[in-house]
RNA sequence: GGGCGGGUAGCUCAGCGGGAGAGCAUCGGCCUUACAAGCCGAGGGUCACAGGUUCAAAUCCUGUUCCGCCUACCA
């Protein structure tokens, strides 16, 4: 046989590349344009060109090639679309930064050149995640991968734009934004974290015109006073409704304000009393609409006082609160300052504290949208699973605000919007327009803005496709089958998408939508309990193999919850890599006992163990099968893990040794059949998990047939599942359990042959003991067995101990090694097992009301319980009174 | 403030109405010719707490408590 299979242990490095190399070379990750009626497309959440493999991009990424390959196998025309996004905000810090090192910055440039210069970073360090995701065994179609940058996407994003903008759904305006001070730009109202944070509760004292009386406010920001232009008050707030409509006295600035009542203040927050910012605070702004409230701007786009702020002009915003409480003070306007906990906003990129602030912003007008999103997901047009999450996107989806995508950076799709340098028209075009459509002027000034990233995203089901042409490829494969993503981009991927693929493809972009669970790491957040330490994935990968770590990932991937990756279960699952490489030594050397291509088919007459393994296998499909698609990845991997090791490798492995060394070349080439269909079966069921290692032995097993990443899949095939032989040698494994567990209980080395005896509890057990002879005494390590029907009379032998199997009595005669004492000892300490659980079974089935209320089959299950129960009680009660004979003789 | 998820063996987690499970760790015995990354055995849990529903609750309901996350205009 093949010499490289000889190695002890699976070297996963020498094969990955080989195969990845292999399976690229032929094509194999490609999916047909033709519609064949049977379809599957995925396209991949489009990790940022800035961005790295983590343990996050691995599972996402791991999960998604499961499904792939599993369809693939199954004669899907199978897409897994890839590609990048272009990170506006992420990837213009990152040369600005590289700029910075330089001494420049990208003022200095300009932005063509600037934008030039992040195409050539893109083109030397950006994407290496793509070299990283083949590196994890991702079978993408690599030859129509996109970047929401390239033309065909740029296209995509004005049409888009421009449909919106035609329709009213996008429009521009002065709106208070979150504005971030370093980045320069607007956030969405996503893109702000918002973190507890411990500041203060400044009580300030507005004096009430023409009085002596104060209105106390209470503020976290008291810097924003600068920009007062009223005090709001709750309109049934007793103590101040005397207030209402007079003007207070802004203090330091000497500002009128207006009191104004409202329902939004809330009467026992601080003093119920609101000073209003409309241009620093969402919530004013929001007044000021209602109540026609004048807006002073008090900060500039670094957030320092600007030239409003009499004399803090020029200040950064924290220089001046400490300077405006200090003025308050010493002017006796400061009541007091509590302590107090706030929810301080900051930009998702930078950290930074973004400040709100009023600006020309375009926006989309989500509601429309997003009720037919809404509406698609209640119909069932798309399903999102674990469905627990579709509550959670009913909740965004209903509360939605406007979308603010117009981001102040250079690195992006700029605005297809021109402002007519004659009239103030602004014409939005997918094309460059050449003259003012309202008064033909020539002198039109293009939108320096750009848009914000996730708006490219929103199109990438059908933009990585060729939309807006009506391309074979989005014929063929959209809507997608499927979406895999963590649930932290619901709301800014996953929702998104949905709206946009209903408006302009008419239909959801995704069946279904699968929610995985987070892997703790990242940013020093808790990965192990102990250290803050994060685990690298190519590390894990260098050290374990590609395919341990796709398995402990599928594994772990249980519905609804954080995963907690530890180097432990890793390295469990390298074993069981391991495992399944020494199976396929042990069992390739013998394909040369069966006629190349011969099937189980050719063979009759099989033996119980061989009856019983295919039986599970069959099982096993059948389990695999549902859980894969039913995305509960961690139910199919162990039901892979436990068949292959605890089945396959423990029992049908060891059984089979006795007839494979048999004379009889039918016996030996159907054992050998049977183990070579098992093992053949167990790799193409694996594959989608741990897809090298399984290439690597099918390429060793059937040389000269399909690669299995071609498939097929295996079926199930309820006609080769038999109860009956389960049955029986669910009998014989205890049988054998009980004689080493005793041996064991004993300490008798397992190089010491023993005779056992066994008194059967009826002559089916007699004649399957029989008829599986060699395999119980090699198991078992005994020498010779002694078997007759318990009823028969005979007496069993003294000095032994005693075991009781589906009502069989195992002795094993250890005459002058047992210790009667502590035989007793044993058979008293199980006999206590079992009594206990026998209690609680005959209790129960002595409750008339489990009698006459429970379900039948749980009554006859308690009920074959007892019976068995009992005949081991007896069992062991006799084998107890004989040692004690034993001893007292 | 609202919402969601979780507290099961020493650790990491499955199970989610009818006999408490896995991996790792621990203990004992084995170089049994595929595998010591292995084989054969063993020990270990009033399933967070308190009530309730049910013939039956780790599993369903209610409350309490402790963690984690998401969301929000209480300044």
């Amino acid at each position: 046989m093949t010499e490289d299979l000889l190695s002890k242990t699976f070297s996963p490095s020498e094969i990955e590349p080989k195969w990845y190399g292999f399976w690229l070379k032929n094509g194999y990750f490609s999916g047909g344009e033709h519609k064949t009626g049977r379809e599957y497309s995925i396209v991949i959440p489009p990790p940022n060109v800035t961005g790295s493999l983590h343990m996050g991009h691995a599972l996402n990424n791991t999960l998604q090639d499961i499904l792939v390959r599993y369809h693939r196998m199954n004669g899907f025309n199978t897409l897994w679309m890839p590609g990048m996004d272009h990170a506006g905000i992420a990837t213009q810090n990152v040369v600005e930064r590289q700029l910075a090192q330089e001494g420049l910055s990208r003022n200095d440039l300009g932005r063509e050149n600037f934008v030039e210069r992040v195409w050539e970073w893109k083109e030397h360090s950006g994407g290496v995640i793509i070299n990283q995701l083949k590196r994890l065994g991702c079978s993408c179609d690599w030859d129509r991968q996109r970047f929401t940058m390239d033309k065909g996407l740029s296209q995509a994003v004005r049409e888009v734009f421009v449909r919106l903008y035609e329709e009213g759904l996008i429009y521009k305006g002065d709106y208070i934004v979150n504005w971030c001070p370093r980045c320069h730009t607007a956030l969405s109202d996503l893109e702000v974290e918002h973190h507890e944070t411990q500041g203060s509760l400044w009580h300030i004292k507005y004096q009430i015109e023409d009085s002596d009386e104060f209105l106390v406010v209470a503020t976290t920001r008291p810097e924003t006073m600068l920009g007062d232009t009223a005090v709001a008050v709750n309109p049934s707030d007793p103590r101040y409704s005397s207030f209402v409509g007079k003007q207070a006295i802004l203090p330091i600035v000497g500002r009128k304000l207006k009191i104004i009542a409202d329902p939004i203040v809330a009467m026992d927050f601080g003093t119920g009393a609101l000073k209003v910012t409309p241009s620093h605070d969402l919530t004013d702004f929001e007044l000021s609409v209602k109540h026609d409230l004048a807006r002073i701007t008090i900060m500039d786009a670094d957030a320092k006082i600007n030239e409003q702020g009499i004399h803090f002009h020029g200040m950064d915003r924290y220089a001046c609160r400490e300077q405006i409480v200090a003025e308050l003070q010493e002017k006796g306007f400061l009541e007091k300052v509590t302590p107090y906990t706030v929810g301080l906003g900051k930009c998702y990129r930078c950290k930074e504290v973004v400040e709100p602030l009023i600006s020309k912003q375009w926006f989309v007008r989500v509601e429309p949208l997003a009720k037919e999103a809404l509406a698609a997901v209640q119909q069932g047009k798309t399903r999102i699973i674990p469905d627990h999450w579709v509550k959670t996107y009913y909740e965004w989806m209903n509360n939605i605000r406007d979308w603010c995508i117009s981001r102040q950076i250079w690195w992006g799709h700029r605005i297809p919007a021109w402002t007519c340098q004659e009239c103030g028209e602004i014409a939005v075009s997918s094309t460059t327009p050449l003259r003012c459509p309202k008064c033909d002027g020539i002198n039109l000034k293009r939108e320096t803005d750009v848009l914000d990233t996730w708006f490219s995203s929103a199109l990438w089901p059908f933009s990585t496709m060729g939309w807006p042409e009506k391309t074979p490829l989005l014929e063929t494969f959209y809507p997608t089958s499927c979406l895999v993503t963590g649930f932290d981009i619901l709301f800014f991927w996953v929702a998104r998408m949905m709206m946009m693929g209903i408006k302009f493809m008419g239909d959801v972009p995704f069946k279904d939508v699968y929610i995985h669970a987070l892997v703790r790491d990242e940013h020093g957040k808790k990965m192990s309990k102990s250290l803050g330490n994060v685990i690298d994935p190519l590390m894990v990968m260098d050290k374990y193999g590609t395919d341990a770590f796709r398995f402990t990932l599928a594994a772990l991937a249980a519905q609804g919850r954080d995963i907690r990756l530890s180097e432990n279960r890793i390295e469990g699952y390298r074993n069981f890599v391991n495992k399944l490489w020494n199976s396929a030594r042990f069992t390739l050397p013998h394909c040369r006992k069966i006629n190349a291509g011969a099937g189980l088919s050719d063979f009759s007459d099989f033996s119980l163990p061989e009856r019983w393994l295919i039986s599970r296998l069959n099982k096993t499909i059948e389990t695999v099968k549902n859980a894969i698609e039913s995305y509960s990845f961690n139910d199919a991997a162990q039901a892979l893990y436990e068949f292959c090791w605890h089945e396959f490798c423990d029992w049908g492995l060891e059984i089979s040794k006795i007839p494979l060394a048999d004379k009889d070349p039918n016996v030996s080439s159907r054992s050998a059949a049977v183990l070579i269909h098992t093992l053949d079966a167990l790799l193409r069921l694996l594959h989608p998990f741990i897809p090298f290692v399984t290439e690597e032995i099918a390429s060793k097993l059937t040389p000269g047939v399909e690669p299995i990443i071609k498939g097929p899949y295996p079926v199930p095939d309820k006609s080769l599942i038999d109860e009956r032989a389960e049955d029986d040698m669910r009998f014989l494994m205890a049988l054998i359990t009980s004689i080493r567990n005793l041996r064991a209980e004993m300490n008798v080395a397992p190089s010491r042959s023993l005779p056992v005896v066994v008194a059967c509890a009826s002559t089916g057990q007699i004649d399957l003991i029989r008829n599986n002879l060699p395999m119980v005494l090699n198991l078992g390590r005994i020498s010779g067995i002694d078997i007759y029907e318990l009823t028969g009379g005979s007496t069993p032998p003294s000095n032994s101990v005693t075991a009781v199997v589906s009502g069989a009595r195992v002795y094993i005669p250890l005459s002058g090694i047992i210790d009667p004492e502590a035989e007793i000892e044993r058979l008293n300490k199980e006999l206590q097992k079992i009594k206990a659980e026998y209690e609680s079974v005959e209790k129960k089935l002595r409750n008339n009301d489990f009698i006459s209320k429970a379900k039948p089959e749980a009554i006859q299950k308690q009920q074959n319980r007892k019976t068995e129960l009992s005949t081991k009680l007896s069992g062991l009660q006799d084998a107890l009174e004989k040692t004690l004979a034993i001893k007292n003789s």
